[in-house]
DNA sequence: ATCCGGATCGCCT
DNA sequence: GGCGATCCGGATG
């Protein structure tokens, strides 16, 4: 049961807030799956802010405008913006901040807490434990997530996140985000320092 | 109609 | 540290 692993689920108005201080926020936090049925859930320890338009490595930066694939993005706070990359894997955002201002938070690295089983048998066995949740697409698929779920709130079943254990600042780390080559020096990855499962 | 470049991962050297 | 996998959105002609 999620109860045993976290608290309440994180209210949508959480979200509504500008993307650096909902990644911060969300060290700590857990995010559960029951999607096909199996329950799997895990810490949250990395999150990269995508923070609005003026944000070159955005989806949705100016030159982009809005399209088909970042319309949820342009959507009210605490919706999941998942989206396909490199033909291969799937990434799960947070919406943030208010109705029509596009920016999200890539939940870059969860520590698991629960379904290990379960990710294990999906991700495929024999895998390091570490390997099975410390990247983006690699927690996509430990968690059965996938583009089905762009667009389901995240306050509710299959899909959550729940109040979880504050990290204080000192053990907080900040640095660019990976993988992005526009804005390259932005300061907006936040992990928890010396955490397994980072993705680096 | 065609081309290009990814918010990645795993296996190779 | 390098590269191939494999697909789609967006841009250009």
């Amino acid at each position: 049961m999620p109860g045993l692993v976290g608290g309440a689920p994180l209210p949508l108005h959480f979200y509504d807030r500008p993307a650096e201080e909902v990644a911060r926020d969300l060290l700590g936090a857990v995010l559960v799956s029951t999607i096909g049925g199996v329950t799997t859930a895990g810490r949250i320890v990395e999150a990269e802010a995508y923070v609005g338009p003026h944000d070159p490595a955005s989806h949705a930066a100016e030159r982009i405008g809005r399209t088909a694939r970042n319309d949820v993005m342009f959507g009210p706070p605490g919706i999941a913006y998942v989206y396909r990359i490199y033909g291969l894997h799937w990434c799960l955002n947070v919406v943030t901040g208010a109705e029509g201002y596009p920016a999200a938070v890539l939940i870059r690295a969860v520590e698991p807490l629960e379904g290990v089983d379960a990710m294990r048998r999906r991700r495929g066995d024999g895998r390091p434990e570490r390997t099975l949740t410390n990247g983006p697409g690699k927690l996509a698929e430990a968690m059965g997530i996938t583009g089905r779920e762009n667009g389901h709130p995240l306050d509710r079943p299959p899909l959550l996140i729940l109040e979880g254990v504050a990290i204080e600042d000192s053990g907080v780390a900040i640095g660019p985000r990976i993988g992005v080559s526009r804005a390259a020096d932005w300061p907006l990855r936040f992990h928890v320092q010396g955490n397994p499962w980072v993705s680096r």
